[in-house]
Parts: structure tokens; sequence; C-alpha cells
DNA sequence: GGGCACACGTGAGGC
DNA sequence: TGCCTCACGTGTGCC
């Protein structure tokens, strides 16, 4: 229940707060510069301090957002100048243009999601239809889909080819994306047609999710996403 | 100069002001709940219709500010009940995660900017030193690498084509990426030999030149962006 | 009840 | 002048 007026007789206007906020924007007009905590000896009571708390409270959760406002305005190109609706209005195009533009690629792309994942699919199962045994006897030549979406980290790579070499499969194509520090393979995977005939399809598919998911869904014990903000990109590529 | 609370003994406290501003987050409470317009007689003055105006378009402007902050909180998944400040931090994290990715994008994969250009490059020039007659008679072989970026529309691809023909040029090699209404292109373009010993290679180069720009930096008839929103995106293709 | 987040009206500078 | 934008302190609801 306090007059703004009333204050104003008592607070000096001399000392500047806003060039204490290096956040702020430039537009902010230097006014009601006073010094916080410099009341006079007669609002020293306890309604003063906690409107005091109060008030001071106030500026920190403005400073709060002032500050984010102001590195948004950064972020955004040719938003100098404009006033926060305007500049909030803008950063609202852009949010939507990026999304569209992402999304976009990642239609068409094999872009990594934030979910870890990993499938394995028989591609030539249904030209093979009957039991398993006599399958192989039609066709001896087996390949696989193997996909996976994980956190990338440096060691990836020697860990598939190792697990992979493991089982005794070889790589007929890699589709491999990074990308803002998740990655994301899609593998076409063959056995030769002699290890083909020694092998159960079932247990070579467990066996090889057993291995991609400890890859990739392992307890982080690598810590490569915190210690490194760098972000890989790879094309679409052949993968020897 | 003005004491809320000699105010609010007059202000009626009964009208619900907020649930007029659908845009606003359910979190705000309902205070300074009054009907403004609703000021007692003896405020119908000169100076109190000055500040009721003032703090009416105050408040359309907080209204503007709040409602771009209502939509940027439907863009950030996982924003519901944050405060402004964690929102807009969000935000700030957000835009640049986003502008992360596209640029990491851009690095590899041939994207449009918002420039519009056109290049034109010899490039077998270098192998062929020397006069522009001597050179035809070392290789007589002529390749062109051609590139443009511009507005995207639907009958891009076709006036490409007609203009390629019109010149004698074959594609050799074409990588065309349209992204967010933006369209770039980078083609291989080859004369064949019996043609090439017939043609001068700079007015060549000046009349694709000529014939692209007028494709790529046309005065905008087609209001194609306007008139839709649609975005195509096609990945590194051969283009016949 | 203290702290927090919000909307509000106000004074002031800029155009 | 009048209107716009901003920072400010305050009243208030919620935890």
């Amino acid at each position: 229940m306090m007059d703004n007026s009333f204050y104003s007789e008592y607070w000096p206007q001399t000392t500047d707060l806003n060039q204490d906020s290096p956040f702020l924007h430039p537009q902010v007009p230097n006014i009601n510069s006073f010094q916080l905590h410099n009341y006079p000896e007669s609002f020293q009571g306890e309604t003063a301090s906690a409107s005091r708390s109060h008030s001071e409270a106030e500026k920190r959760r403005r400073d709060r957002i002032n500050a984010q406002l102001s590195t948004l305005r950064k972020l955004i190109p040719t938003s100098e100048k404009m006033d926060k609706a305007a500049l909030l209005g803008s950063v609202v195009d852009h949010v939507k243009d990026l999304k569209g533009k992402t999304t976009e690629i990642s239609k068409v792309l094999n872009t990594p999601t934030d979910i870890d994942e990993v499938t394995i699919e028989h591609l030539n199962e249904e030209e093979n239809k009957g039991s398993a045994s006599e399958s192989k006897r039609k066709d001896n030549s087996v390949i696989l889909k193997a996909s996976f979406c994980c956190d990338d980290r440096p060691e990836l790579f020697s860990e598939l080819q190792r697990a992979i070499k493991s089982l005794k499969l070889t790589v007929a194509e890699a589709d491999i994306t990074s990308l803002g520090g998740r990655i994301k393979g899609i593998f076409l995977l063959c056995l030769s047609e002699n290890s083909a005939k020694d092998v159960c399809m079932h247990s070579l598919k467990q066996s090889l999710r057993v291995v991609l998911c400890g890859i990739a869904i392992s307890p982080s014990t690598s810590n490569y996403r915190i210690k490194s903000k760098r972000q890989r990109f790879f094309l679409p590529a052949q993968f020897s």
C-alpha cells in the first residue's frame, strides 16, 4: 500500500542500476534508477523489509527473463531494435522454420531420433517360406537387415566391426548418419553360403541383437556426449 | 500518483478478466480482477482517461507478449508448467540445437541458402591451357559445372530442361536439393564433341548464365511460395 | 508464513 | 502532442 511518489522523494536517482545488467537491451531507458538497499531510516520496519525483498525478488525475476530474451536476440538475425513481442514473434517463426526443415530432412534421410533402439530383420525370409531347414536348401544366401540408434561415441565404429566380424557376417551395405550427438545405422549383413548351412537362423538373429544392444543401449560408461560437444555427420556411405 | 489500495475500494472484484485471454498460461492466478472502464465517477477527468488508455495499452502489450510466449510453449515439448524464464531458457536451447543440426547438415549436403545466385565454371579448363582454339584440338570434350540457388516452384524443372536442351548441352550429373521453399542445383553439363568444335566457349558460358539467371533470379511472377507452404526435398539424384 | 510467479498500473524516455 | 515500449514496485494466489 505504498505510493511511488512518496518513495521518490527519498530515493536518490543518481546511480544507474541498468549499467550493472549487461544483458539488458540498449533500448532500455534509465528510469527509476536507484540503489537497492538504500532505504531511508524511517522505512527499516518489518513491512518495509518485506516489501524490499519482494521488489528485489521481482527484479531478479525480470532480469532472468530479460537475460534469456537478450540471448534469444543474439540468436535471431536482424532482431536488433525489435520490441519484445516482435522478437518473440520472430523466434516463433524461426523455431517453426527450423523444425520444418529438420523434419523435412528426416523424412528422406536416415536421421537418428532421441530413442535408443535396435531392430533385426530377415530380408529374404518371404521368398524362403516354410521350415528353416527347407528354406536353406532352396537358397543358401542369408541377408539380415539390422538397424540401431543410440548416442554417438568415438569407439562405436570399431566395436561394431568387431561385433559383426565375430558373428562371421559381412557388410553388404551400410547407411550411417551421425547428427547432434546421436547416431543411426542401417546395415545389410550377409552370411556366406558355407557358413549359412551350419547356423541356426534364430540364434544368429538373437546373437546379433544381443551384441548390438550391448553396443547401443549400454550403460553409458563413455560420457562422450558430455566431454565433447563436437558433432559428427556422415553421409550415407559404404562401410566395408 | 495513485495508490492501488485506494482504487481497490472502488473497483469491483467480481468479473474475471483473465478468462477473456485464452492464451494465458493456466498457472496465471486470478488477481487484480476487475472490469476495465469501470472507474468511479470521480475519476472521469482528463488525466484519468489518459491514465486509463495508458493502462489499457499496457495490457494489450502484455497480452501480445504473452500470446507469443504461449505459442512458444506449444512448440517446445515438456514446457508445460515451466515459468517464463525457464520456458525462454529451453527455447534458447531448442534454437541452438536446431541451428546446430541444420548447419551440420548444410556442411555435407548441398543445401540451399537464402541468397539467389548462379555460377558457371569450366571444369576441364586447366588441362586445356592455352588459346581456346588450341585447347579444343587437344581435347574436344567440354564439361561445364553450373549451379543455381533460388526460390523453388513447380515449373522450375521443365524450364531447366528446356534451357539446357536449347544450348545443346546434356546433363552428366545433377545434385538438386529443395528445402524450405528454396532450391539449389549443381549440374555437370556436357557438350558433345561435334557440337563443341563449332561453338565459342565464352559465348556458351555467357548464354548459359543468361538462361539460368532468367530462371533463377526472374522477377517472381510465380508466387508459389506464398500459394503453397508445402516443401519439397530431393536427395542428390540423377537428372537425365 | 515465507517464497515464488504472475498481472497490474504507473512514470519516464523516444519518436 | 500522443502513443509506444520499457522497468519498476505492488497486490495477490499458490505451494
